[in-house]
DNA sequence: CGTCCTTTTGAACATTGTCAAACACTGTGG
DNA sequence: CCACAGTGTTTGACAATGTTCAAAAGGACG
């Protein structure tokens, strides 16, 4: 049976409603791979061959441009990348390496737009996944473009926080060069704004970080579900 | 026959392909309004209860945070807005004001989201019209993270010179002001981008602007499909 | 002709980036 | 176990970029 071969994907958003027929579709001429640290899965412009699905490790999206480089976003297990390329069957506009050992699970693009075609549950479930992206991007110009980096930064680490149950000491899930370009800096303002958040109680050794006066850093970041919500 | 009520639309992607009984179902509820200049139609934050559609005229997408304002994009006809936001039923992450006189068509949300469901064509036009938001704003995210200010002025002179079969003269679309914004930086700034530029033969009168020497601008500017394209 | 608004210009300032050096950390190989 | 190279981080001095404030110049419109 082929559908028990990829039991690790067949509860998220994009499979959970589809029928046992589509997924069997999919999977097909699906394949798992394991990639090592830092290889690049996805160059920006090439073709969008496969839908990639992360199933464990982690990838990095990241652009460049006359030899500038910029992190967009990395991607936790258990997501797809690239969703808008292999449906609209366009090249990529980002590239994508892996930062640790990542397993990634590959769907030939002919087969989610076919499945996408017949399958009105898999549409619908592309429908959400797109329009949630496409407001994550929102919200993320809107913090680049509003905010000054200071402020990126103190509201990226009461997210932090968030997501681990407001718990006030947590580690950083990647190296501080990645994080400063995700920001939309360089790595010493990074290391400057840290200094400067101080004063707001935040600690930083390594990569540990301790919020000491969470309050405090509220009242300058001042969050908003309208940038830093998570949908 | 309702649907021969809003027959402006008729053609646009979202409903070229859609059954004429789900037309009819969107038509139903639907109604055109006209809007003075300078009107908001729409507040970040709010229920997303209509789908808008500028029908003449355009309307400015803008975000605000603390006091701080940025131009988001420009709506004109026949384009819909806040697409996303109305296919989820969540808040609106945009706020939008009338620029000239306009006629918006507005479609209740609800209405919407149950043709969604049972028409697969209007799915699918949904999917390809969110994948292609998704990936302008992408785009813009680039422009805005791996170009100088400077650079980003001077792709969007080539853009205008681009759509209109890369003619030399043109006029710009919006105010300055608003045009400085959209680009990420203040009006100040703006100004003395355009007097950057006069070295690679950008002249400026006003709304008007020439482009004396295209070759010169490209090599400075370096478009490319991956930022710059329309799709 | 004035009024209001936008745009431009100038000067001071703030923020961010660049470059160079020091430092810390990690893993390798002797 | 230590020396060492390689990489990432921090710091300082400086340069570039972008913002703010104030004022002047230009346009639109009654």
């Amino acid at each position: 049976m082929t559908s028990e071969r990829f039991t690790e994907v067949r509860g998220h958003p994009l499979f959970k409603n589809i029928s046992d027929g589509s997924f069997e579709a999919l999977a097909r001429g699906a394949y798992v791979q394991n990639f090592p640290p830092h290889t690049e899965l996805i160059s920006e412009g090439e073709a969008a061959d496969f839908l990639h699905i992360v199933l464990s490790g982690s990838v990095e999206l990241f652009c460049s441009w006359e030899s500038r480089e910029t992190t967009m976003a990395t991607v936790w297990p258990v997501s797809a990348f690239i969703l808008a390329a292999t449906i609209r069957d366009r090249p990529y506009l980002m590239s994508g390496r892996t930062l640790g050992k990542t397993r990634i699970m590959l769907v030939p693009s002919q087969d989610v737009r076919a499945v996408f075609e017949s399958d009105s549950e898999f549409a619908k479930a592309i429908v959400a996944e797109l329009a949630n992206f496409y407001r994550a991007s929102i919200k993320n110009t809107k913090n680049l473009k509003l905010r000054t980096s200071k402020e990126r930064l103190a509201n990226y680490l009461i997210k932090c926080s968030r997501r681990e149950e407001n718990c006030l000491v947590f580690e950083l899930q990647y190296e501080k060069r990645r994080l400063a370009s995700y920001l939309g800096m360089t790595p010493e303002n990074l290391s400057r704004s840290f200094n400067a958040l101080k004063p707001f109680g935040v600690q930083v050794d390594g990569q540990k970080v301790r919020l000491e006066d969470l309050e405090k850093l509220i009242a300058f970041a001042k969050p908003t579900d309208l940038i830093d919500g998570y949908e």
